[in-house]
DNA sequence: TTGTAGGCGTTATCAG
DNA sequence: CTGATAACGCCTACAA
């Protein structure tokens, strides 16, 4: 057996509740007999049972994160381990521990995150997504188990705390930025519509297109996974209308390397033939050929304001329900080029 | 307050403790009262609180992983969370939940493992790298404390259960393609020597080239982060040799994009010019430009496997040390040509 | 300022 | 087959 608060009361001749004094520094005890107890704990080499605190005290310190289910490709995105940087130094800063769930299936991850609630293993939970429909979200808010989501949630949005970007305004400026340039026609290639994110990015651009008195146009606008196979066939179609587009704004950097992989092949050159500008600035946004303008959304401070907040809910009796907008930012690079000058050199139909 | 298993047994009219053993599936218990239990819980909506089991039983069915501090590539790399799903997926098959180290400093990570040990907080732990020196392994060694490692360790591999590829042989063969293609001066570009990943890799580089005849010319050697700003100066380094290499391995995918990167800026094509071999293949290796050829580890199950072997260990008293060998396979892409053909077109020096 | 005692929710041992 | 009862290690009134 490991050695115990008695072990140390014992050696330090105190009663066991004045050990267990001395370790939440409650001020009202002799530095005597702190200096005597922390000496005791010293030689023994005693470290808390966190186990045992967690149950007398109803709290584990412990922050539950939950992740779509793993075939998403949310799994292989950057973005993942980004924002799980960002959760983990805000939790480390307040001593809060980490737990994922797993489970692959959603009816899994569900279970798991009943677990955590019921079981009494995590004090809150952190949603590392938001979708349209969310059974787990449901189930948090019926409890009224504290929670923040990262991304904005589909209803209710006055009633959860949230951390997101302005994925609307950062969408419909990204858009604006290629109308600047010139263009005209722009496509639009998104994610899973079940994502708000995905929903957010796709009504921003087409706000900026309706403020430019520019029509949209519904075979502009594609949603696929767009990774291997399935692209290739998608874009050809993009590219063989009538007045393919000159544009494309892709929901995501992982994406539109897709985008980009299946337009080397198809030897359509990018930004000479066709600009693409993305979103998240992922490490390899920048490792890509060409380099890839792309809309910067901070993810590591998403995670980070998540924690915080999280850790605020759980610390303050009554703490008001808020939400935190990450501020983006467009990055530069070379996969966009203006059509003014593009026009030349551009794929004649 | 949370239903307990004293409402349960009040409502069920028997005693707690037979309720812990309708939880437990106590083969001695008759179905009746079983089935009166059962009843019981379901109408009262019962959840077991872990944490009070955990107490109780000295065992909390968490497993903490151990990652290498956060300004490590590591962190960007889609190897990450590959590994994570495995170790996922292997958890939750024996309902085992995952705690993850935070921490940014080496400092940091080695003080939360103490906490997640000495706490109590998990069963057992896995390490998610292999370093030469490494703090974390040796404060596990010295406790006792069950654990695994991910990747080969760098001493004492006999008395450490490890989960790995054969680093040593999948290089060899890698760079045997190589030659095989007709490539005699064969560069590499390997990351931190300090993991041992690194080390096995150029280990079975030189010596495929030994074998081969071919002697080994540090000059073809580079070690750096090579992202970004630090890459393009290495390689035109490399390349202005008298005898600049024709084919370069190197040790991660997300370095070869760099590479990729950094060539594509100087105007030498890939594999026209050199060819390029890499390691991982992970997602994004096939959506760059070119497709990199890469050895295929099976990161994810590294992680099912690591997960796995340390359940065995905490499950059965005595169970032995273990090495388990994830096979590998090398996936040809278009990044390597053969020097045969492609000597007409080459670089001339 | 410190000690005593009961409780947090389970499990396990021992009777019966 | 089932019921008391004592742990598990810590916290927190309440008492002194």
């Amino acid at each position: 057996m490991a050695i115990t608060i008695k072990d140390v009361a014992k050696l330090a001749d105190v009663a066991p509740s004045t050990v267990s004094r001395v370790i939440a520094n409650n001020p009202r005890i002799s530095d005597k007999t702190k200096e005597k107890v922390k000496a005791a704990m010293d030689e023994l080499g005693y470290h808390p049972n966190f186990i045992a605190r967690s149950l007398a005290n109803q709290s584990t310190r412990v922050i539950g994160l939950v992740l779509p289910n793993s075939t998403d490709v949310f799994f292989q995105n950057p973005f993942f381990p980004t924002v799980l940087r960002g959760l983990s130094d805000g939790a480390n800063e307040r001593q809060y521990a980490l737990q994922i769930s797993t489970g692959k299936t959603d009816d899994e991850i569900f279970e798991g995150v009943v677990q955590m609630v019921q079981g009494r293993r995590v004090d809150g939970v952190i949603l590392l997504y938001s979708r349209t429909e969310d059974k787990v979200l449901n189930y948090l808010r019926e409890r009224k188990f504290p929670f923040v989501v990262i991304g904005k949630p589909f209803k209710d949005v006055d009633q959860i705390t949230y951390v997101d970007n302005d994925n609307y305004k950062a969408s419909k400026e990204a858009t604006n930025y290629l109308l600047s340039l010139g263009h005209k026609q722009i496509g639009f290639i998104g994610g899973d519509l079940n994502f708000v994110v995905t929903i957010e990015r796709i009504l921003g651009f087409e706000k900026a297109l309706r403020e430019a008195n520019i029509e949209s146009n519904d075979e502009y606008i594609i949603h696929s996974e767009f990774l291997r196979e399935g692209g290739q066939e998608a874009i050809s179609q993009l590219l063989n209308l009538k007045n393919p587009p000159t544009a494309l704004v892709v929901a995501d950097d992982l994406m539109a390397l897709g985008v980009l992989n299946t337009l080397t092949e198809m030897k359509i050159s990018v930004p000479e033939d066709i600009s693409i500008l993305s979103f998240n600035n992922v490490l390899f946004s920048e490792l890509s050929n060409p380099p890839l303008t792309s809309v910067d959304i901070n993810i590591f401070e998403l995670g980070y304001q998540a924690s915080r907040s999280l850790i605020r809910l759980l610390s303050n009796e009554n703490e008001p329900v808020r939400r935190i907008i990450v501020p983006h930012k467009l990055i530069k690079r070379v996969s966009c080029s203006s059509r003014i000058i593009d026009i030349k050199t551009a794929h004649p139909n």
